[in-house]
DNA sequence: CCCGTATGGATACAGTTGTATCCTAACGAG
DNA sequence: CTCGTTAGGATACAACTGTATCCATACGGG
């Protein structure tokens, strides 16, 4: 039922995510999605909810898929790769993450809920690029806040350009991949 | 009345933009809205407008206000930091806009009206990136296409996260100098 | 003076919204 | 068997939406 909500999100936009839409998208009455989230509001985190676990369970197959030992530019790889939409299904997630994004800009009770996500990503980022320039994986005069930062920022900008099919999802790739190269330096790129 | 549009779009989104609230905020009655602007769809597409026409106003100010001659950095830091909001009221505007950004990526009409901008900007842009790496302002090894798509992502994904109070604009500002500052070399940065 | 046109006030209307209410079933515990 | 709880169908309701209609005024050219 969620995912009903969240296919609407992503294909028409929240503003025509309403409870008899997502009762005849998901197959049942109104009265039952009325059961089961008792607000709209209820509805709408768990939309919210749903969408942060998708994310998570992304990068955790990501990093999975690595052989050997995980690098510090295997995690970045990982999570800023998931962040750019690769194929439908992303696609539509990262609509749905969009539109959600900008209602929280102007609705507190989404912003409490949904800008905690970016936030704690940008923490963790922050503290693992630390750890790695300690021991000695990248520059010590780059600055690892500034540098979690600005990737964060590229990839939610190639994001919103993949979205408007301005650009494709492997040249947005492309640019990422060139960003970390840069500083991870070549020794440490992906063979 | 566009004004009280965007006015009512950067602080409690597009989606409680109604007739009557706009009529409500410029003060006037109902049907003076419906008797300017026919359709609710016509108002919606005189706020773009809008938009766009304050956007080339404010980055037209910086160029003016750049003493000599302009060089391509001049231009790149115009655009860029323009786009970023750096005062209360060119926040309201990225708001409006970032809402109608969002709009468009599920609404075809929206779409053919208000994605033609950033691509127009894209390929000035790169135009100008390219004349300026022929004339020797930039390493001959970049690829004006992609600095100029890694640059407005960067300043885009900046942007939100300067509009969700995550990071304030001199923060941002910071990170775009740095960037350009890679791009055309330490002998071009601003005194 | 007179009338077409621009401007705008008041109200109506059908559709959609979130939410609430009333009524059935099913069903396991006692 | 009985009764409380879970689950859901049918319908109602007030609020709001975009749009349309009916009217009144102003006003400049003939």
């Amino acid at each position: 039922m969620t995912e009903a909500l969240l296919r609407i999100a992503g294909t028409r936009g929240l503003q025509a995510v309403s409870m008899r839409e997502i009762a005849a998208e998901a197959g049942v009455s109104l009265r039952v999605v009325q059961y089961y989230f008792t607000n709209k509001q209820a509805l709408l985190e768990s939309g919210l909810t749903e969408l942060g676990a998708r994310m998570d369970r992304r990068v955790k197959r990501r990093v999975a898929a690595v052989a050997g030992e995980l690098t510090p530019r295997d995690v970045f790889a990982a999570v800023l790769g998931v962040i750019v939409p690769f194929d439908e299904q992303s696609r539509l997630d990262a609509m749905a993450w969009t539109a959600y994004y900008t209602a929280a800009l102007t609705d507190p009770v989404l912003a409490a809920a949904g800008l905690a996500l970016p936030d704690a990503l940008e923490n963790f980022l922050t503290v693992r690029l630390t750890a790695a320039q300690q021991a000695g994986d990248i520059a010590p005069d780059r600055d690892p806040r500034t540098e979690v930062a600005g990737l964060l920022a590229l990839a939610n900008g190639l994001t919103s350009s993949v979205l408007s099919r301005q650009r494709t999802h492997e040249a947005a790739t492309e640019i990422i991949d060139y960003h970390l190269d840069r500083l991870f330096g070549p020794d440490l790129a992906p063979t």
